[in-house]
DNA sequence: AAAGCGTTTATTTTT
DNA sequence: TAAACGCTTT
């Protein structure tokens, strides 16, 4: 590709953005902008027509999904020239340099990776072991601070330097003793791996400098998003060359929570004061409309960069406010208005998102979705490797790989059962604490120790079992020595039968399929030797949430959370719970800056809509057990009435109920007077047009558009209508109450 | 081990 | 409201 190709598809500021390759460069890039589009075509200028060696480039994206969306469109515009640069999340890209030169950063490169599960096991055993009360301390929220101190680089020595009160000391001491926990079972939490890596590089001025040397363009995308670790790591890596690119938005950052610290953009035209910043403004996603009330509402922030977005788009519909009496009628608007859009609008179901702000308004949305039969796909859910089975598995190899590996192996040791309760558990604990070590390495000296000894802490029972678990764990470590992964895999699942163990359990076909899903994972490292092969395999699914693989669910409208959107495009938006104390949530009222952020979070579900946003509130919802009313979103009233699409007159409602009674007794709106009342369309009140309405009763097999095949359970009259409940077949629904008259439910012959 | 009972608590979540 | 947790009981 030839340089004025590359250019030539560029706006003036997108162009600057990828010809600006020497030094440091600040772009800030809003939503819809073009920004994967400037740094996949930065790299392709750098490899392509300044001829550097992709060798020498390095990518950093937070999540894989991101990683995987920029090497997809590298490869479609660069080919495989670019192919050995390093792209990838900040912890893998951590975990490679740990694993390579480990040894000469004192870390052991045999270690395994900790998810937020062990981690919390590991503090729960902290807090008992500095003798407090797990009851007065919720592990969570140490496990939190611990973890906020260490994207921060601070030792607990560090940390207790600015201790302020009593729940800092018990951080202190729980960081401490867990720090150790880690370090004796061979592991590394999340944070650890970006800590390690920048403490090791700091203290060995031979590796940093190779890395340097590398490393002689380093492009960071979300740079908002990123912690001090992680920017520490850019920083150092790219103090030689200071060829660094950082692109991100502020006026996105949604995850202070998880130490996402926007002081590092600030930071960055001081850190490099001859730094070039660039502004990516014009947005390619949205109608002017919808850019508009985005604009609005961000321009409330006070502590802002200033950014001024602008489209060369249509106009296009106004912002449509949908008002509803409680969560139930707002879902049923939201449904009103998809099934207008599928109708008469061209729109797929799968163009619409709805997105809330916490997983709690997702409820009243499905049981409408459910009853109205629209198709729908709920992004949260059971994560793939969060499953018990998977998890089950991944311990046993975790534990093979890793023989100082304690958690796994308390996780695994009666899993199937085999005997190993309560007692035979605290019989190894008491042992372990005699010798001094974990509970893996005690385990792994009982074969070969003076029986007569052994019984000072075990019964004969125990003894044998364990004995035999131990001489099985020495077995299948030497295994994996010797067979490749895929061949250890099937060893393994046939030696502990876990096949039978996990069809026995509930929804076990299920759970066997997804040990077979895993299986299919294990197998693409077949072609590795035996133990690098199993280090590959575990690395990966240690650093990826989810298969992902497994969404796209054909056209279904996306039920999602304002933070999951982010990065997300959809033509059209629903944005329900507008109100104050849901968004904003009520957690960021009485903190100003903790409110700059909801306002974002705002922002970024408007920026995510293409052609039509719906911003939808209820004037009472249930909230954490009772009926709470409250007053619109401020962000509505942020927005002009100009670019909302009806009049902003008082109109008399047509209905007489509750609903209307209300706002013609227009009782707590007088506060409101920015907010305008509308006419309210009643709620759709005839069922949506049946198929046919079979006569249905218990044994019964159905077939439902979305659910797929099932069988009747029961069936009851429910009002005028009749409930029925239906076991289906599928691989997550199981047991679904369905009003007959709603849900599109086929009767299926000879049952 | 599983079931039953009272208690507690309730943003957002990736790696 | 309702889910998750820890405790006791079967």
């Amino acid at each position: 590709m030839t340089k004025t190709d590359l250019l030539s598809n560029l706006n003036p500021p997108q162009k600057k953005a990828v010809e600006t390759v020497d030094g440091p460069v600040l772009i800030l890039a809003g939503p819809g902008s073009g920004k994967t589009r400037v740094i996949t075509h930065r790299i392709a200028y750098l490899v392509g027509v300044l001829g550097v060696r992709p060798h020498h480039i390095m990518a950093v994206t937070f999540t894989n999904k991101a990683a995987r969306e920029m090497s997809s469109r590298l490869e479609a515009l660069a080919g495989s020239a670019v192919k050995d640069l390093t792209l990838g999340t900040f912890h893998a890209i951590c975990v490679r340099i740990l694993r390579r030169e480990g040894k000469e950063l004192g870390i052991n490169p045999g270690f395994t990776i900790y998810d937020g599960d062990d981690q919390l096991k590991l503090v729960k055993a902290a807090i008992k072991q500095a003798g407090l009360d797990p009851k007065n301390y919720t592990p969570g929220a140490i496990l939190s601070a611990i973890s906020a101190a260490k994207s921060e680089l601070l030792t607990p020595e560090e940390l207790s330097q600015r201790v302020t009160g009593h729940f800092d000391e018990v951080v202190v001491k729980v960081y401490e003793i867990y720090r150790s926990s880690l370090a004796r079972n061979n592991a590394l939490d999340f944070d650890d791996l970006l800590m390690k890596t920048v403490k090791g590089l700091a203290a060995n001025e031979a590796i940093l400098k190779r890395y340097q040397e590398k490393y002689r363009h380093i492009l960071v995308d979300e740079f908002q998003d990123t912690n001090l670790v992680q920017y520490e790591l850019v920083k150092m890596l790219s103090a030689k060359y200071r060829n660094i690119c950082v692109v991100g938005d502020p006026d996105q950052s949604i995850y202070s929570w998880r130490s996402a610290d926007i002081r590092n953009i600030l930071n960055f035209e001081k850190d490099f004061p001859d730094v070039t910043t660039i502004y990516l403004e014009q947005n390619y996603r949205s109608t002017r409309n919808i850019i508009g009330a985005a604009q609005a509402v961000i321009d409330s922030n006070k502590a802002r960069k200033k950014k001024t977005l602008w489209t060369e788009n249509e106009e296009g519909a106004r912002v449509k406010l949908i008002e509803a009496y409680d969560q139930q009628e707002e879902a049923r608007l939201v449904i009103n208005e998809i099934s207008k859009l599928t109708d008469s609008h061209a729109v797929k179901a799968g163009d619409i998102a709805v997105l809330f702000r916490t997983n709690a308004q997702s409820r009243a949305l499905e049981e409408a979705f459910v009853r109205y039969g629209i198709p729908y796909r709920l992004a949260a859910g059971t994560k793939f490797y969060e499953r018990r089975e998977i998890r089950d598995i991944l311990a046993y190899l975790k534990m093979i790989f890793n023989p100082a590996d304690s958690v796994s192996l308390l996780r695994v040791i009666n899993v199937p059962a085999r005997g190993i309760g309560r007692q035979t558990l605290e019989e190894l604990m008491h042992f372990a604490v005699s010798r001094g070590v974990k509970e893996a390495e005690a385990l792994s000296m009982i074969p070969s120790a003076e029986e007569a000894e052994l019984l000072e802490y075990f019964s004969l029972r125990s003894l044998k079992i364990l004995k035999a678990f131990a001489e099985f764990v020495i077995e299948v470590q030497k295994m994996a020595g010797e067979v490749r992964t895929l061949e250890l895999f099937d060893r393994l699942i046939s030696r502990i039968e876990y096949k039978n163990y996990i069809i026995s359990q509930p929804e076990g076909e299920d759970r066997w399929q997804n040990v077979l899903e895993l299986r299919s994972v294990a197998q693409q490292y077949n072609e590795l030797a035996p133990e690098e092969g199993l280090a590959a395999f575990l690395e990966s699914v240690s650093l990826v949430a989810d298969t992902d693989s497994l969404g796209e669910v054909a056209d279904s409208v996306n039920l999602i959370t304002l933070h999951q959107a982010k990065g997300l495009e959809f033509p059209v938006v629903f944005i329900v719970g507008m109100e104050e104390n849901v968004l904003p949530h009520y957690r960021s009222i009485d903190d100003p800056a903790q409110m700059e952020e909801e306002r974002r979070l705002c922002y970024v579900g408007i920026t995510r809509a293409k052609t039509r946003v719906y911003l939808c509130r209820a004037y009472r919802r249930m909230l954490m057990g009772n009926t709470q009313v409250n007053d619109p979103s401020r962000f509505i009233a942020d927005i002009p009435q100009e670019l909302f699409d009806e009049k902003q007159e008082v109109k008399q409602p047509r209905t007489t109920s509750a609903f209307s009674n209300y706002f013609r007794s227009g009782n707590s709106f007088g506060s409101e007077a920015s907010i305008p009342i509308k006419e309210k369309r009643p709620a759709r009140e005839e069922p949506l047009p049946l198929m046919e309405m079979p006569l249905l009763k218990a044994g019964n097999r159905v077939r439902h558009a979305q659910f797929g095949e099932g069988i009747v359970v029961s069936v009851k009259p429910s009002g005028t209508d009749q409930e029925v409940v239906v076991a289906f077949d599928g691989n997550d629904v199981q047991i679904k109450r369905l009003m007959l008259s709603f849900a599109r439910l086929e009767k299926i012959q000879n049952s």
